[in-house]
DNA sequence: GATGAATGAGTCTTCATTCAT
DNA sequence: AATGAATGAAGACTCATTCAT
């Protein structure tokens, strides 16, 4: 039975959590060794065992908490009553991204790359990440239905096609800047905007 | 001379990097052994080192191959002299990469995620992918060139903008279909469609 | 806390070099595996590796060991105020090599023949050895000086020179031992009495 | 039965243990593979298993073959008809030996260190050059007796115990030439006559 | 005779996990 | 609760040797 006060013990979960990131941004999950994780943590080496079972187990964790931050930022922007223009929405979502991949403790980019990876062949990490997409594609829905009724786009296309679209987007945002960079939130908006008022030849 | 061929050197390198992919998609590239690969391949423990120096070499020739059949395949369509518009691109784009995602062989969509997170702590690795990613960059670029000439898409747009966002959707398209599925080719399509005749309201 | 003191980690490094030795003396340096070792230890397979980082590290932590118990039993007889006369140097010093060549722990004969050999391609082991052979060769040219300054031999002989000549004869007494036998510190001595009176030609 | 004429057949298993003692030199017996001796000498990887049935045999064959062109240089200096004094036989022998430590193809020194290490745990090996090292002692014993025959050296030493302390010499002096230099022919025989001529306190 | 592709046992080394203290 | 020494299974890689051609 925990001695430990409740916060103490989720300081110290936190603590080996930020340390997993900072090794895993550097390695990659599978080069970085639990003795990597407690030596970053200043912890002893199976201190790490009395609040994780074991690898895999911390390795959900940190992409669990990891996805938890993110969705806290996002879906706010998401769910507001009054939804954004189209090009806001991309600038802010964005911005959030951009910012985030900036940061030393915890890469979004970097998370969500080796989330996916790890996805391939580990059930619960899909279950996980796919959970997620699963809850921001039925938000842009509700925010596409929001703009067909605004009439800010045509009341014919399906919402959930449009909600792919966009969820296509944003991942692949996260992507390119991951990879090749040479995207801010400005140039993804102007693009957009650049896109959507097009005449395309079929309705012509 | 028992020397073997060059095109019997061929074929065993192409069935090594077969195996690889069969065991990559299996359970992951850090979690495939040499010896998995081998016993895939029915080959000898040793024989795959006659062939590739290390695993690391080996995973480097499994992606080069693999973005390289990917390249054969997209490039023509994204280079055609009179381009595609937008939904026809679209469609051809995505149908190919759903097409490989359901073969056993090689997944291009398992190839892609684990690349990319691979290549977030291995530098021959961005290299490759990155240098692919800026390949297809440019050749969006000068298809938006192409659309704005035919005015497809207003001529204001920086056509690097807009490639930009061109990207970012087939790059996300390959995750969203990899993690949660239920995006084809013509929901993409429908759904850049119901988009892109769009008011949004900062126009208006 | 666990922590092991320092002299338990001590004993334990002791006690892997003994095993060490012993695996070395049976069957070669190279022909002994570090599972060898640990058996031999009655250790577990990766204990050795908590003490020395490689297999390298560890041989050559061996010979320095090796050669510093050596040091610590010859050099006081090299080094002793009133100089030895010559053939009472050669029995001490003949002795002692003699002595520790058929202990079972840490044979000396055993351990300076494999060192010669390894240092042919081992540019650490040749650092180690050849330190300490020069090391040896001053003490002696500081002998030969006060056998000088007695008139126990010629003072015009360069002391360099004839300490050049014994170290080689010690060097050689420790070959001939090892190899064929039958030469212990009294026939060395004698030997040595037989030649040191001899009018050779020259000086006729 | 061999289509190839005998000669050419020496020549071959000449080329190979050429090659042999090229490798050796460089990296020592243990870490030379048989692909290293295979490409030193132009051969293809079957072939050398043609002339030698084993690694072991071919290294064996190696230093018999070493250590009989070494015989074939020494022995005539050791069994003249009339013995060379004492300071023309040091500086010949180590004349021999030096300038065959020089030599790219075998160097002497390098051969005897390896061999002698070899031969703790190969006892093939041990009686290879066991018995050569019990020729040389004879044949300094011989020598011995013609120097006291003609008074050279005091006729009450046992011829034995002195052709014992000259082998030491010799074979420390391959030692020491190998692993810290700085002795050569001359100074070698410069080093005895200042020993030879001592007058040592116990006889006094 | 000659070749070199193939084999697979054996080597060093790492690392998640346990447990005595 | 906390520590870190110890364990040993598993992995990448090497290399002497064989044998089909």
């Amino acid at each position: 039975m925990p001695k430990i006060s409740e916060e103490k013990r989720q300081a110290r979960r936190d603590q080996i959590l930020a340390a997993s990131w900072k090794c895993f941004s550097r390695r990659g999950i599978h080069s970085t060794s639990m003795e990597d994780i407690t030596r970053e943590a200043n912890l002893s080496f199976g201190a790490v065992y009395l609040y994780y079972k074991s690898k895999d187990e911390l390795i959900l964790a940190a992409f669990s908490s990891a996805f938890q931050e993110m969705r806290a930022l996002l879906v706010p922007i998401l769910t507001r009553e009054e939804a954004y223009p189209l090009p806001v929405l991309v600038r802010k979502i964005t911005r959030i991204i951009t910012l985030h991949a900036q940061r030393d403790k915890l890469n979004f980019g970097v998370a969500f790359l080796m989330g996916w990876s790890e996805a391939q062949s580990n059930p619960k990490m899909k279950e996980l990440i796919g959970g997620g997409q699963e809850l921001y594609r039925e938000a842009l829905t509700t925010v596409v239905r929001k703009w067909q009724e605004r009439g800010d786009i045509p009341a014919e296309a399906k919402p959930g096609n449009v909600a792919r679209v966009m969820l296509s987007f944003f991942l692949g945002f996260i992507v390119q800047s991951a990879m090749i960079g040479g995207i801010d939130p400005d140039t993804a908006a102007k693009g957009i905007e650049g896109l959507i008022s097009s005449q395309s030849p079929p309705r012509r």
